[in-house]
DNA sequence: ACCCTCTGTTGAGCAATGCTCAATAGCGTG
DNA sequence: CACGCTATTGAGCATTGCTCAACAGAGGGT
């Protein structure tokens, strides 16, 4: 089997694998037998188990990324409302998942030169600022505005079915005009004082 | 050395060394001998070490919250403003502390009844409608400004201190009108359309 | 056909770590 | 002084992250 496959292979178990427990408490072992190789191979593979947890948490940053990224030709507000409507659906669909995806990146954070938590957070808040035309100081706000609708799409996916569906719409037009509102300084700045 | 007096230096440890690595790669045997007794007494206190891990993040999740409380007889959008204001000063204090708490409460997100991270969030959003009497139906975009609110200080700590200080009156500004625009869901909706 | 190298792979083994348990030490009480 | 209670110890086990020397077998040159 060619290196690029092994590697493949082996991210992909801890994708799977991810979702039941924390990549830190996946043991080598496991993901060596659950690959029918030998823990030694992973090592090969992966130095040091933090460069395996690292490579299986920017795969799912990747996966994520590439979920919520809105149709081409799409553009402006509409673009905006599509990322919002993908993300809340990623995290409804596979709402464990994305919970252990924040965990993994989280025990990351740690001396992360290229942090792949950084992955979606940054791409959302790029394609906002960029499709909003906004100016370089509203970034902060843009990005804390991903950590707004971040934990909105937490909450809500906590909620039973039936009052999920029902308020879905509305989440979806509040965050649309929650980032233009965030973003928009001077009136909001003037708006309460 | 009585029971109460043990728990409390023994989480105290945790509490310091915390700042350094996250508690989850903090050995058992460092935290004993830094308190000078024997592994096993730490596991005749917390039977295990997810117990210990659990109430150092607890304890730290006390701290920040008694350290943003306001003031008795501050009332109304006053009392948003001081937390909000003491929230970023906790943050820019002690940033590292901070963060390493962040982790340690994302860590231990599995199997939590009583999460000790929900602490201070839960904390700041009560208070947060409950000084600005908002209705019920706010509660999550309230929590959800607390998830803004903490990534923006994020942020802004990390800045260097000249823009910092520069910055801090309209960051204060901003976030607490935020807060008003982001539970007042009609106006939002009407906003931007 | 033989050997040789290169590389994916193995498995034994080390040190650290979470955790258990029977035994001890020290103090207050009858 | 003896007794019991409890905080405390330290040896020991299983697991786990990680190292390393050795193996296998495919391809190529002679």
């Amino acid at each position: 089997m060619t290196p690029q496959e092994r590697r493949r292979q082996l991210v992909g178990i801890g994708l799977r694998m991810f979702v039941e427990r924390p990549v830190g408490d996946l043991s080598v072992d496991e993901v060596a037998a659950a690959a029918g190789v030998s823990r030694g191979l992973l090592f090969h593979y992966f130095p040091t188990k933090t460069d395996y947890h690292r490579a299986v948490v920017a795969a799912a940053g990747r996966r994520v990324r590439r979920n919520v990224a809105p149709d081409d030709g799409v553009v402006g507000e509409a673009a905006v409302r599509q990322v919002v409507e993908r993300f809340l659906d990623q995290v409804e669909r596979r709402r464990e998942w994305y919970v252990a995806l924040v965990r993994g990146r989280t025990e990351l954070s740690r001396a992360a030169p290229d942090d792949p938590m950084e992955t979606v957070t940054e791409f959302v808040a790029d394609l906002a600022c960029r499709e909003l035309a906004l100016p370089a100081s509203a970034r902060p706000a843009a990005r804390g505005w991903v950590a707004y609708l971040e934990d909105r799409a937490l909450q809500w996916s906590a909620l039973p079915e039936r009052e999920r569906s029902a308020g879905r719409d509305d989440l979806v037009a509040h965050c649309v005009s929650a980032l233009a509102v965030l973003t928009a300084t001077d009136e909001i700045r003037g708006g309460v004082s």
